[in-house]
DNA sequence: TAGCATCTACTACGAAACGTCGTAGATAGG
DNA sequence: CCTATCTACGACGTTTCGTAGTAGATGCTA
């Protein structure tokens, strides 16, 4: 359904609509239901073109999932114990990219 | 709802039901059946306690934590990017312990 | 200007999850 | 045998989600 992420500018929900029909056959009031109710939750952005709402993505995919990582990181209790244990999860790979970033981060603190 | 998991050890129903009294005037087949809901998705293991249940916490919530940060990072995409969109919205303190969290797997993988 | 196409707004409906609870039946202790 | 204690199972209202239809506004075109 959030698929509709992968699509680079603001689109119509016709645009939507057309994309999405090669992969599935939905009707095209289904494709404006959901688009307006991520609008709702604040996860895509309207604005008007013509007569028509072109929708984009509030935030990168990837943000909604550092977002969702954050929340996920805040019931946790206590920080340490799930932080140690997530990257005690992580491949070696997501670990080098974690100190990747964190570096990077550290790197922007310094200059900003 | 979850807050049963600030218990250390096997709870009965009643027992949690009798925790839960000062805070929620709850009935007890309603705590029964939440901690049955648990356990249906393994959230919770249970045990028999003479004609009783006594239910656990299958995983500590900060394992449960990391679970769903797991999850999130699954759904992103550019975990590259992702990552680094999460060490920047995380604390100082807690980008530190992130830090130290990698640390530790480090000389885990040495040893172990 | 009448009519057709296009778009939105609103409503709907079934399924699943959740919080809440009740009833029925098994079981154990006095 | 009666009563208290537990479980199993069902139920009901609410919310979310995927799906879609209908009504009404708007605009192009003959």
């Amino acid at each position: 359904m959030e698929q509709l992420w992968a699509a680079p500018a603001a689109l119509t929900v016709r645009e939507v609509h057309e994309q999405l029909a090669g992969t599935r056959e939905l009707a095209y009031t289904t494709v404006m239901t959901v688009l307006d109710r991520l609008a709702k939750k604040k996860l895509t952005e309207r604005e008007r073109d013509g007569k028509a709402w072109r929708y984009r993505a509030a935030a990168p995919r990837e943000e909604l999932a550092a977002d969702l990582m954050r929340d996920a990181l805040d019931r946790a209790g206590d920080r340490r114990e799930a932080l140690v244990r997530f990257v005690g999860q992580v491949s070696d790979e997501e670990a080098a990219l974690l100190r990747e970033a964190l570096s990077q981060l550290d790197a922007q603190e310094q200059t900003g």
